[in-house]
DNA sequence: AATAATAATAGGAACTATTACTATTTAAGT
DNA sequence: ACTTAAATAGTAATAGTTCCTATTATTATT
């Protein structure tokens, strides 16, 4: 899974694996996700009604090509913007999932 | 539903509408609800794994407090970042997913 | 008002991602 | 070798959502 810089989905975990474990089971597959999750070794990230998998651990955000489909590692909510929410909303925040969703520049002509 | 300003899931509404509409089905909440969204009456946000529906139809973003649960709108994704992601990756943004999981002010003593 | 055409609905089946369960296998400790 | 504990495969169960269809409600047309 390191070897790749995608955002796999655990079926996608599941299907690799089985290359190297012909008999591997989902369970397994979504056990181990969990546990290297809980474990903060990667990040799970909700890509609207289905999980994907990070291994860039560093905080980080995403762009989401409507064309391609691509989900791209951006920085964007940085200290500044944590103070702002902590100045104008009074809010703690420990983790932010922002994914911005529109055209990469593969595709302007 | 506009008489509130949370964010209900489409069982909330089923339940509520059930109080009036007797034999309502859950399908027919389902189909009402993405035909509105589709129209653009109201949004559709991906809490987690589970979909809720916005009246409030500016774009804005959510504050969520993992204290006591509440999902906090504020204006934090300006014109000011969508041209930042702009010249900085070249990735033309049309929507903005974000949720910030924190504590909110009710719970500072 | 009666009839025909069209849209909306209830109810339930089907689907999909995920979790829970359990008997069996693997690994570790002595 | 024996005991104990952890991990796994396989399968059943769950939850949220979508799909399907016969029936009901609404609208348009004679
Ligand atoms: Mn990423
Ligand atoms: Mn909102
Ligand atoms: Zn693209
Ligand atoms: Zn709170």
């Amino acid at each position: 899974m390191e070897s790749t810089n995608i955002h796999p989905t655990a079926d996608w975990i599941f299907n690799q694996a089985k290359i190297n474990i012909p008999n591997i089971s989902l369970g397994t597959v979504y056990r181990n996700l969990k546990q290297l999750s809980d474990e903060g070794d990667i990040r799970t990230i909700h890509d609207g009604a289905i999980a994907r998998y990070d291994c860039n651990k560093d905080r980080h955000d995403h762009l989401r090509c409507k064309v391609c489909g691509d989900l791209i590692d951006v920085q964007l909510f940085d200290d500044d913007l944590r103070k702002i929410v902590k100045k104008k909303y009074k809010f703690e925040a420990d983790d932010v999932e922002m994914t911005i969703i529109g055209t990469c520049k593969k595709h302007t002509k």
